[in-house]
DNA sequence: CAATAATTTTAATGACGATTAAAATAATCG
DNA sequence: CGATTATTTTAATCGTCATTAAAATTATTG
């Protein structure tokens, strides 16, 4: 019980370092944010940060695992309630768009993958590549049921990536366009796909 | 004479740097290269870009100004060269990507504006403003001449940016992966404006 | 060639920021 | 309460990097 409660107290309080940290860095990059904005955000010194995190890039390289979880989660979420595959992309891209924007986000924009150290980098590479080939094979799905037109998946993948992972850079946190996102961008982006 | 020539070969060889620069910029960030960096691809100095620049972020502002004015250049070409409004803007999309992609590119992705110096600020969001404007003015006038969809002009703009904007961020410069891109994104970006 | 201007390098300087160890404070538990 | 554990701070240290001044090198021009 003890346990658990240390445990919890102690992942809860690294969750909102990760979320501080991830509003960071997609503001300022990586090089750009120092620890003592992060603890800034939290109220503590930049010194206390150690205590939940080895260094500065295991900070980025735990932000990075969240955001991929959070996409397979909720690629997988999608895919579980069924629809045709051009109803499953337009709910995923919403619930991506939900989980990036509010809670349990904000999740941090896989920007700066070189500055991971090489065996980090390896695991989120890897994850990576799994969520796009699982998004692509979504799109395949959808070419050959017909719910899609035909197109390269990959750089279809890319497209729609891009437009969702370029958001932080001009929304700033006003709810008002975050309502407006969450409506408009599943529609704009996956229209292109109507057959 | 004298006086061009010496003109002709500063801006030159200033013009190198903002490449080197701007690929340096999209590939580690701001904070993430150091002009060590940047003067290695050039076989100089770190102390010898000050001859060209007063300082680095005034290398930043530079790479932008130049980004703007290819994007600017990119759209008015478009225009000039006339076809309805859904036309001009696939036009632009591969224009627009080639710069990025190729020569005068590339072109530094506009990513780390809140690292300018206030005055540069300014500059360079009015000339994106400016940009946006123009372009989400070129989707109205496709909706009201029918050869565009109704749509959120402005998250219209902001999702097929984002798609361009992130292109710097998987691809790596292979010449093969660059043909797919022209060839395939200015389909793809502009499929989804179709009435 | 001599003189002047253009370009680059060498060799400091100084600040900032990550990291660490030891000390201080707060929480928990018996 | 006293002891133990958890959390945070203070006060260094260390390296990297932007920046600068002066010197060296290279080009240009009369």
């Amino acid at each position: 019980m003890a346990r658990t409660a240390v445990q919890n107290r102690f992942t809860l309080q690294r969750d909102r370092m990760l979320r501080a940290a991830a509003q960071c860095f997609n503001h300022k990059g990586f090089r750009g944010t120092s620890l003592k904005d992060v603890a800034g955000q939290l109220g503590l010194t930049d010194a206390a940060l150690y205590y939940y995190v080895r260094d500065k890039e295991e900070l980025v390289y735990l932000c990075y695992l969240k955001a991929a979880e959070l996409g397979r989660t909720a690629l997988e979420a999608t895919n579980a309630e069924g629809g045709n595959a051009y109803e499953r992309v337009r709910r995923y891209l919403k619930r991506h768009a939900q989980f990036m924007l509010g809670e349990p986000g904000p999740v941090a924009i896989m920007s700066e993958i070189p500055s991971l150290k090489a065996e980090h980098r390896e695991v989120i590479l890897r994850l990576s590549r799994e969520h796009s080939a699982r998004f692509e094979a979504l799109l395949r799905t959808g070419i050959d049921e017909g719910s899609i037109a035909p197109c390269d998946v990959r750089m279809t993948g890319n497209a729609i990536m891009g437009a969702l992972n370029w958001i932080p850079k001009w929304h700033h946190g006003d709810p008002a366009v975050t309502a407006q996102v969450l409506t408009t961008f599943p529609d704009i982006l996956s229209r292109g796909l109507k057959p």
